[in-house]
RNA sequence: GUUCCCUUCGUCUAGGGGUUUAGGACAGCCCCCUUUCACGGGGCAGACACGGGUUCAAAUCCCGUAGGGAACGCCA
């Protein structure tokens, strides 16, 4: 299905930090909504906040939109950082020219001024405004001077912002996709800046100028930008371009209502890649906050949420990021995925723990069977995997009273002497069950005071994977060295 | 303060006048599976913010109120 004109959207990040949670639904739906209608993609930097930005920050977006796997159209490469595509560049602190050219066409023509007032000046006037219940808009003196007299007074090193000059009063109405008509009384902004006194625009002009002449179709984005489409529909109308539908989805919240933030925990999509989340259960969650597919199903891949994308199914009201679905959304694909991949997934996070492993690829295959259901996370894996190394065993407080007890020395003693008389690097499971009942009848136990003091000797914990199985995959010596450490341990206390 | 937006189980949501004893998912609780922990299976509990209208009929439409959010920046 395609719709005409050919469907172009962007997603406009201004590189300030990692990419945000937020960020990454936006981008989403953008993605989703291009793929879905046979559109572009398209990637566009607001860098205008020089104090803010930096390449680095550009670099880091890149990368986490990259391992998402929204992969765009057109916009900076994510390594290199050239354009490619035929409406750059892609970044607005290299379009300057046009910004510049747009304002002083706007200057020239009265529908834009320079405005010397100071900081201080508008912080009074817009203290006044509020104490006297009026909008706090600014209200310039220099207005309506000509052109003339306010280039004299810069004549000599003085700068200037530019306003647009805001027209009579009127109502603004435009159809948003996601709430229906929304109505905007012009008297609801004051003149507002275009170019700063640096002469660098600000984001409201770059925005319009560069959905237009990007010719974006559509543009999705969160409900922090409602009111900015008003300034946006002015200076669409004024330069006589043709406005893009708008839709403006809601804004995520934190457990408290609040919108997310940082005190919330993780919110930048590379928390929750170093925590060892997904990128595709990640864009199913987030998809999920404010979207809803027709059939009801919760659990899809990109590709589901490409064909089944639509519109008229994006919700308006808030949503609470609810990271414990979020883990239920990550076992849930982890738990979809071939043994090998998810191996190869985690491969990664085993090399920054500095993890190496001899076993080939039965024993990862044998490994991951025996993990994946306790995993939530590839991090988890981690965790998992720590104890097939010879990475020494964290002792918990519950590991510790198992081996209290009065059967666990025997049981141990037995355990270690059945392992050093066994041939070969690994048990098979055979050899596991049979010592394990040598134990049994040697130390006369049986139940959790068997198998109990075996597993803490093993992961320093009573709790876990089934010994049968999580035996084999660890190398014998490394279960003696582990069995003779809680021996140790069981006599010095 | 002004303008705009939002309001269904704890959370994400379905439902958009009668099909609803308001459905699903996550979380919670219980049971089963299980020599532990998970996984898996089954079950329980849990919501239409409030007040007015419109209508034979309102979670659904309208108006208020309350609560939350956004904007009013030389941030985006």
């Amino acid at each position: 299905m395609s719709l005409s004109p050919p469907v172009r959207v962007r997603f406009a990040p201004s590189p300030t930090g990692y990419l945000h949670v937020g960020g990454a639904r936006t981008a989403l739906y953008n993605y989703l909504f291009a793929k879905r209608y046979g559109g572009k993609f398209i990637l566009r930097v607001e860098d205008t906040d020089t104090e803010r930005s930096s390449e680095e920050f550009i670099r880091m977006q890149l990368a986490d939109l990259k391992w998402l796997g929204l992969d765009w159209d057109e916009g900076p490469d994510f390594e290199t950082l050239k354009d490619s595509g035929e409406y750059g560049p892609y970044r607005q602190s290299q379009r300057q020219d046009i910004y510049k050219k747009y304002a002083e066409k706007l200057i020239e023509s009265g529908q834009a001024y320079y405005c010397f007032l100071t900081d201080a000046e508008i912080d009074e006037q817009r203290q006044r405004a509020q104490r006297e219940g009026r909008p706090p808009h600014v209200d310039s003196p220099y207005r309506d001077w000509t052109l003339e007299k306010a280039k004299e007074r810069m004549s000599n090193g003085e700068t200037a912002v530019v306003r647009f000059k805001v027209g009579e009063k009127k109502d603004y109405t435009f159809k948003d996709l996601v709430r229906g008509e929304v109505v905007f009384p012009s008297d609801m902004v004051g003149d507002f800046v275009l170019l700063r006194s640096s002469g660098m625009p600000v984001y409201n002009f770059c925005c319009a100028i560069d959905d237009a002449l990007m010719k974006i179709t559509h543009v999705f984005r969160a409900e922090e930008h409602l009111s900015n489409t008003l300034r946006q529909m002015m200076i669409y109308e004024t330069l006589g371009f043709t406005l893009p539908e708008f839709g403006h989805m809601s804004i995520i919240l934190g457990s408290d209502k609040q919108k997310l933030s940082k005190r919330h925990g993780a919110t930048s999509c590379n928390e929750y890649k170093e925590r060892g989340f997904l990128p595709e259960a990640l864009l199913n969650f987030v998809a999920l906050l404010g979207w809803s597919s027709p059939d009801g199903e919760e659990v899809m891949s990109v590709d589901q949420l490409t064909s089944k994308f639509a519109v008229d199914r994006l919700n308006s009201s808030p949503a609470v990021f609810d990271e414990a679905k979020l883990l239920w959304m990550n076992a849930t694909h982890l738990r979809a995925l071939p043994n090998a991949k998810i191996f190869e997934r985690l491969k990664p996070y085993l090399d920054a723990q500095g993890l190496k492993f001899t076993g080939g690829p039965e024993w990862q295959n044998q490994a991951i069977e025996t993990f994946k259901s306790s995993m939530q996370t590839l991090q988890d894996g981690v965790g998992l995997f720590t104890h097939l190394s010879e990475t020494p065993i964290q002792m918990t407080d519950e590991g510790r009273e198992a081996l209290a007890w009065p059967t666990s020395r025997k049981v141990l003693e037995v355990w270690k002497a059945g392992l050093e008389n066994l041939p070969g690097e690994f048990l098979t499971e055979a050899e596991f069950m049979e010592l394990q009942n040598t134990v049994k009848e040697k130390a006369e136990v049986k139940g959790k005071q068997l198998f109990q003091p075996i597993r803490v000797a093993v992961i320093g914990s009573p709790h876990g994977t089934e010994l049968k199985l999580l035996i084999p995959l660890l190398q014998k010596h490394i279960l003696i060295d582990r069995a003779e450490q809680a021996l140790a341990n069981m006599s010095s206390q």
